[in-house]
DNA sequence: ACTAAACTATATTTC
DNA sequence: ATAGTTTAGT
């Protein structure tokens, strides 16, 4: 026999030993953070499955992302295979994993399987229909502006009024509620364009994020049979970041574990951050009232930080008013106190974290760093500095691949390939590669598509039946209409990746990047390239184009995180529920973060101050805070005056202490590398951007493997490129004229090392030159102050 | 009528 | 810095 999983409990403290043995009825695990809430999620639904018998098909453990859910099942299964093998090798069921998923994605896996009953309350649904992620519901709120003759300039912004209407429909709002209610022109405006965007959707039998969860609860609701058959199924619901669910998320937690009550949930009020996007902290903090008989276990202590990390993270946290209230302990000793760094400036901020990272690095080899920001546009300068030391970094974030233009492009073939009523997918390429279906003619067929209630698709082909429009507009839609006709039948015959390579021949989109022969384009035939291989992996692995296409609409930023990485830049939303040996929160201040749009209530500062407790209590040993007096906003403006953030005013001094002191003798040579640093990195100045990251790219499709609910297959993570060299750059010389280099020549370049020469411009003097640098990408640099040696 | 090149306004956080 | 928009050119 062996190790019983009982074994396995006398691990855990009494309060988790609890949390995992109590499994009948409403249980809240008010978990802090660092408090083992993991391993006891993990070991609960191990406890479940061995000793109550249960198949683990009857567990859904809901968690905040895919890669969350990933780890999760793999945690499960290990634990499993070390505490039960005898279990494992019984059991009948080969997939014994429990389903472990995002709410979006369970949802639509219960649309996708059970959503028939729900084209009697939502007419012209089908099985069938498309996600409309961020970008596609921004064009049909662009369509909706243009159809009702609005502007954003006397108008809300399109995002805005995005929001609004999101706002609206999770508080089950129509629009003819907000007809109904609307007293000023903004309002009656937006109604009308809720209203708009509404049919939009519904035509292309599309749902979007919020639909996913909405439409689910009232699938739930409207049919029972779907209902009792999902509560037979399920036994035991698990929902983890309880404090960020929302309205819906919530109904539906109550709509599955309506008969049988097991719902436990898991969360810490102090970390609720996605208030902006419906959260709901009430959620939490109404769970003993929600549930009168609900058992309520507290996780306090904390084996993550040290006690000073804790303590300074407490004190801010402190300031709070909406929390219910823990005191997290530690048995850790006090550990290094908190850094502070003031910097003049943004540049300056940027280096000295490069800096302190390198150093770290270089004595700690094996540490992982996390620098946190409160908004993505201060990842630039970070990067920048980061790459000026020559130190490897993995961004969370920002511009990923999916919004690579190419990409999404060819998803947006697919989309329509598989819906042609997916307007929003043929707004995106109808013109993409220019194919003489310019801004009126796609006007044109919007309008009658809108006159004659049908997608864009049906107007497109009536438009052509009825010879609407002039012989050369003609001319050109029919060969597009004739073209998705063959792409669409290619996409329902041909395997995934021969489809997307169809599509590419097909619509002329690689001729084009062909013909283009810049280096961005080269690039964006290498991204292409993978997708392509990453779709032979994914139709290996058995998925079919609608898999493929709801991946590419589930899977978040975070997902794609490589956690081998020593060094990662991210936001503080994206950092929940991770850790890090050491952590640097950069930007301390007024206006950044707390920021300046969180000035309007109290409700809004609080959630700011949560942020800044997810962000410090990330860290194991090394907390390091970092603002600047100074901090230039947009492209060349003047820099402006900062103040410190009012939360480093709420940590207790004595547990702070300020690095970069003259004083400090260490820390002058600080300045002087600074210094030089900046010299060095004047002279190497590039312009152009960064545009390889074709290994993001595979990381990205990487974690598409992990099917809803089978056996994990491998997942290789990215590979990490070999140690960076330790070298600072040196301020450049002055060099001797050198002999220009020609495309195609191996040059090595004193910090991006060796690349290859991909194009040059200009003459003499003045020639710029684009190399290739593997692990950096595409740099453009003027020659005569790069530095190249030829090899 | 469409495309490419100049111009200008701009940046919370994201499933 | 860059995405989105206007304008001039084919």
């Amino acid at each position: 026999m062996a190790v019983s999983l009982m074994d396995f409990l006398k691990g855990l403290n009494a309060p988790q030993r609890e949390a995992v043995v109590h499994t009948e009825g409403p249980l809240l695990i008010l978990a802090g953070a660092g408090s083992g809430k993991t391993r006891v999620i993990t070991h609960r639904i191990a406890y479940i499955i061995t000793e109550l018998r249960v198949p683990p098909s009857a567990i859904l453990a809901v968690t905040f992302t895919n890669k969350a859910a990933g780890e999760m099942r793999e945690r499960v299964h290990a634990l499993l295979a070390e505490a039960a093998p005898n279990w494992l090798e019984n059991s009948a069921n080969p997939n014994a994993a429990p389903n472990v998923a995002t709410f979006h994605s369970f949802c639509v896996r219960l649309l996708r399987r059970d959503g028939d009953p729900l084209a009697q309350i939502r007419p012209g649904f089908t099985r069938r229909f498309t996600i409309y992620d961020d970008d596609d519901q921004l064009t049909v709120i662009k369509s909706g502006y243009r159809a009702l003759g609005f502007d954003e300039k006397d108008f809300l912004q399109y995002r805005a009024a995005l929001s609004r209407i999101s706002h609206a429909k999770n508080r089950k709002q129509s629009p003819e509620d907000l007809f109904r209610d609307a007293t000023t022109l903004e309002s009656e405006r937006l109604a009308a364009l809720y209203q708009f965007y509404e049919g939009a959707l519904r035509s292309a039998n599309a749902l979007d994020f919020d639909d996913l969860l909405l439409e689910t609860v009232r699938l739930l609701r409207h049919d029972t049979a779907t209902r009792d058959a999902w509560n037979r199924r399920l036994s035991y619901v698990l929902i983890d970041e309880y404090q960020d669910t929302n309205r819906s998320q919530y109904e539906l937690m109550r709509l599955l574990s309506e008969s049988h009550q097991n719902v436990c949930v898991v969360g810490d009020e102090d970390q609720s951050i996605y208030s902006w996007r419906g959260a709901d902290i009430k959620n939490i903090l109404d769970f003993e009232r929600d549930f009168p008989n609900a058992k309520i276990i507290r996780l306090e202590q904390n084996y993550r930080s040290t006690q000073n990390i804790l303590s300074a993270a407490g004190a801010v946290v402190e300031n709070n008013k909406a929390r219910i209230g823990k005191k997290l302990w530690t048995e850790s000793a006090a550990g290094e106190r908190i850094g502070l760094y003031t910097a003049p400036d943004g540049e300056n901020e940027a280096l000295f974290i490069a800096h302190h990272i390198d150093r770290l690095l270089s004595s700690h080899p094996q540490d992982h760093v996390a620098v946190l920001y409160r908004t993505n546009f201060q990842s630039r300068q970070i990067e920048e500095a980061l790459r000026r030391y020559g130190r490897k970094y993995n961004i969370v974030g920002g511009f990923s691949f999916y919004q690579r233009a190419e990409i999404r492009d060819m998803i947006a073939y697919l989309k329509l390939a598989v819906s042609q009523a997916d307007s929003a997918s043929l707004q995106r390429v109808i013109n993409t590669p220019a194919r003489g279906i310019g801004r009126a003619t796609v006007e044109q067929i919007e309008t009658l598509a809108r006159e004659r209630n049908l997608s864009m698709w049906g107007a497109l082909e009536d438009a052509i039946e009825e010879q609407k429009l002039a012989a050369r507009a003609h001319a050109a839609l029919v060969s597009f209409r004739d073209m998705m006709r063959k792409i669409a039948e290619a996409a329902g015959t041909l395997p995934l990746p021969e489809a997307i390579r169809f599509i590419l021949e097909k619509t002329g989109y690689r001729d084009m990047l062909l013909q283009e022969k810049t280096p961005e384009s080269e690039t964006r035939l290498e991204n292409l390239d993978e997708l392509i291989s990453a779709a032979a992996e994914a139709a290996e692995r058995g998925e079919t184009i609608a898999d493929f296409l709801d991946h590419a609409a589930l899977v978040a930023e975070a997902d794609a995180y490589d956690q081998t990485a020593p060094v990662t830049l991210m936001t503080l939303h994206n950092a929940k529920g991770l850790e890090f040996p050491a952590v640097f929160i950069a930007g301390m201040e007024q206006g950044l973060f707390p920021h300046s749009r969180s000035a309007v209530s109290p409700e809004a500062l609080e959630e700011e101050r949560r942020l800044c407790y997810v962000g410090m209590t990330r860290a194991r040993k090394r907390l390091i805070l970092t603002w600047a007096k100074y901090r230039r906003r947009f492209g060349g403006r003047e820099p402006e005056r900062s103040m410190p953030s009012c939360f480093l005013s709420e940590i207790p001094p004595q547990l702070m202490v300020e690095i970069g002191k003259r004083e400090q003798p260490a820390e002058l040579e600080l300045f002087l590398e600074r210094h030089e640093v900046q010299q060095a990195a004047k002279r190497n100045m590039f312009t152009g951007k960064t545009v390889n990251s074709l290994e993001n790219i595979h990381q990205f499709f990487g974690e598409r493997g992990k099917s809803f609910n089978g056996p994990k297959p491998p997942v290789e993570s990215a590979p990490v490129r070999p140690a960076a060299q330790p070298s600072m750059p040196r301020p450049a010389a002055p060099r001797p004229p050198q002999r220009a280099a020609r495309t195609g020549m191996t040059v090595d370049h004193p910090k991006y090392g060796r690349g290859t020469v991909v194009r040059r411009e200009g003459e003499g003097e003045d020639a710029k030159i684009t190399v290739n640098f593997p692990g950096y990408g595409l740099k453009k640099l003027v020659e005569k102050y790069a530095g190249l040696k030829r090899d």
